[in-house]
DNA sequence: CGGCATCCTGATTGATACTG
DNA sequence: CAGTATCAATCAGGATGCCG
């Protein structure tokens, strides 16, 4: 395929991708198709309210997701991945199938190291 | 594929890749194999001398790629894609193609809005 | 419940100048 | 040629508090 620097698109999925936590909602609404917002917060240790916003906002604006709002109380509003937002799966994958080797990697690399002091 | 939330290993492939220039810094050695410092900065329009270094100093830390230094006046050094850098490539195409699909969709986008306004 | 507004910190990036 | 050093600017991320 033609992939010359000039032309390079890379840009474009690293720019939606990146984000503390945007892959890991991304993956969670990949495996459940709709979450509401108290429901990822709790599936994702850490985050808090403000970043979630954050990041649940940036991926709508992409069209990553979509937003849909009950107007009933209290509040609920859930998220969900779009047809569009799906097709960035396999990129996922590619990441999380290279991560784990990458962990291998690392282990040997520090075993060498192991090596060389001993 | 197993691909949890809890074991996510996305954020490894993703640490490497986050960067303003590594994405084109890989491309253009996966393409090349090998390129002096010179020629990196050559092809890699609007980067400094600051960040190249920099961003090649990390791809370097993670056996991305590989720096050979010439002891020869003046200073020669050859960066080269490693065989573990490599491996990479296919997350770097899928990104590749979706970016030019994310293009098209954004024309899409764009012409609804135009629709929208008329 | 699901936000938003404010303030703050550290990391990232950049401009510029200098060097073996 | 291939850097290093310094300083400045920008930005992502986080802590906290208030609100309908």
């Amino acid at each position: 395929m033609e992939m010359q620097p000039e032309l390079c698109r890379v840009e474009d999925a690293l720019g939606i991708l990146v984000g503390k936590w945007k892959p890991i909602i991304l993956l969670i609404l990949l495996q459940n198709g709709t979450k509401r917002f108290s429901d990822l917060k709790r599936s994702i240790p850490g985050i808090t309210q403000k970043m979630l916003t954050n990041q649940l906002r940036e991926l709508e604006e992409e069209d990553i997701i979509t937003r849909k709002v009950y107007p009933q109380v209290p509040p609920k509003v859930e998220y969900s991945i779009t047809e569009y937002g799906k097709s960035l799966e396999p990129i996922l994958v590619a990441m999380h199938e290279w991560g784990t080797a990458h962990t291998l990697h690392k282990m040997k690399k520090s075993q060498q190291t192991l090596f060389r002091i001993e």
